[in-house]
DNA sequence: GCGGGTCTGTACGCTGGCGTACATAGCGCG
DNA sequence: CGCGCTATGTACGCCAGCGTACAGACCCGC
């Protein structure tokens, strides 16, 4: 049914109703997104709004001090560019890709030409709206209350669900980074999760083992919020017509 | 201009054109809004929104050991149940009564009725929701980052500046529900900070007495929220005919 | 196949915030 | 005016996570 390039691989995109596909489709431009690419800038103006996938992208605060912080990770479930259509124009997080892939990106203009329709386009991006709300949310409680074991877990199964294969392509580092917390952390808690035989790494690749090995260490974050998707997001499958 | 009791205090519907203002006003309903008071229960419908005046909510996610978390304030700059028009029909977080006061309600189905006039008001929502996602944000990065004495500093600015007077009442024990710290916390940074001469409190009730003082103890979160309502809503001063 | 850069493992002391426990003090209500 | 509740002060041990430092291991490219 969807090709590997197909923009309908975006869950977004599947569900618009065959009229607004139609009319956005051809303006639909298909991107190669390479890891570490910076999409916007943090109080950057958007030019485009992207459309993920097989990409990850992560939205994270930059501190004065360089320190970062993941609020949220937007896959093919999502839209990157909300400040567009929200009123915005500038975003204040910074979007960089955290896994390479490709995404569809459309210009800002055209977005917001459709989104001023007031029609099933608007109304599904302010539901997915809703759905990235709850994630920031959680990642604000889980940032206060759980340890980095639980919070590696969480974002373990987040990027999984955002992925085809059981294996990531991902450092130690670039974790911490993501989590605002030290490497040597992450190298802890990882070395700790390959003992229990959930999951298996070497240089820079991660392989998940035991998914339910994770579900059972992992926070009740990572359920609340995939809860809140599935709940918001679930007439995405509606369109057949693909 | 504006009397104490008027929905004009809340600054979203001040910033409402005439003739959307004269359409919603009868249906306003002014209510009073107690200390502790829940408005909205976590995953509980929305029957109302509503556009504090003089009163102050927070909006906090529960976990399920008990401990909490603010994730945002709402005063008379905002609105409360977003996710009403957002399109979840419930919130998964909950909106409880941090200071005592006032605020005028609408109901579920008449918002729905003016939002889906994709006019102003929609506009004007979604530029707050665009402000909110923003102070979430950086509550986010803010748990990850700074210290209690920073986060207390953070709060009591966001307070005060929905507050008419310097004084909030408030106990030490309700601060640190809000902030998901311990409650012996916030006595030692209040008493670092009344020892400074920055603030003086009795037994529920806090003064602060030196406004710059907070300023140049609190983490750059406070700024950057600040900074984003005022751009997000300055135009809020627009309608002069009150 | 070998070198160099990057990624990962480990160690050590430090500190902020937690859990627990209990003492004191202010305020409201009878 | 005094009782009792609730708010606040203080203390102690504990531990997760931080900052720093360095050693070893892996991989890629030449």
């Amino acid at each position: 049914m969807t090709d590997p390039h197909s923009p309908n691989q975006n869950h977004l995109v599947a569900a618009l109703p065959t009229a607004e596909f139609e009319r956005l489709a051809p303006h639909l431009e298909l991107v190669a997104m390479p890891l570490g690419e910076v999409l916007y800038e943090s109080g950057g103006k958007l030019q485009h709004v992207y459309f993920p996938t097989t990409a990850i992208v992560s939205l994270q605060y930059i501190m004065e001090n360089g320190a970062s912080a993941e609020i949220a990770g937007v896959g093919n479930e999502g839209i990157l560019g909300i400040s567009l259509f929200m009123g915005g124009e500038t975003t204040p997080s910074r979007a960089v890709v955290q896994t390479a892939g490709y995404g569809y990106r459309l210009k800002a203009h055209l977005m917001m030409q459709e989104f001023n329709r007031a029609g099933p386009m608007m109304r599904l991006l302010l539901r997915y709206t809703q759905a990235l709300i709850t994630q920031v949310s959680q990642t604000a409680a889980c940032n206060r209350h759980h340890s980095v074991e639980q919070q590696l877990c969480r974002w373990l199964l987040l990027t999984l669900d955002r992925l085809p294969s059981n294996e990531l392509t991902m450092t130690q580092e670039l974790i911490a980074g993501m989590l605002g917390v030290r490497r040597e952390g992450i190298t802890e808690a990882a070395g700790h999760l390959q003992q229990t035989g959930c999951i298996r790494y070497r240089r820079g690749h991660i392989t998940v083992l035991d998914r339910s090995g994770l579900e059972s260490r992992v926070c009740e974050c990572y359920a609340e919020v995939k809860k809140e998707f599935d709940r918001l997001l679930c007439d995405v499958q509606n369109r057949q017509d693909i």
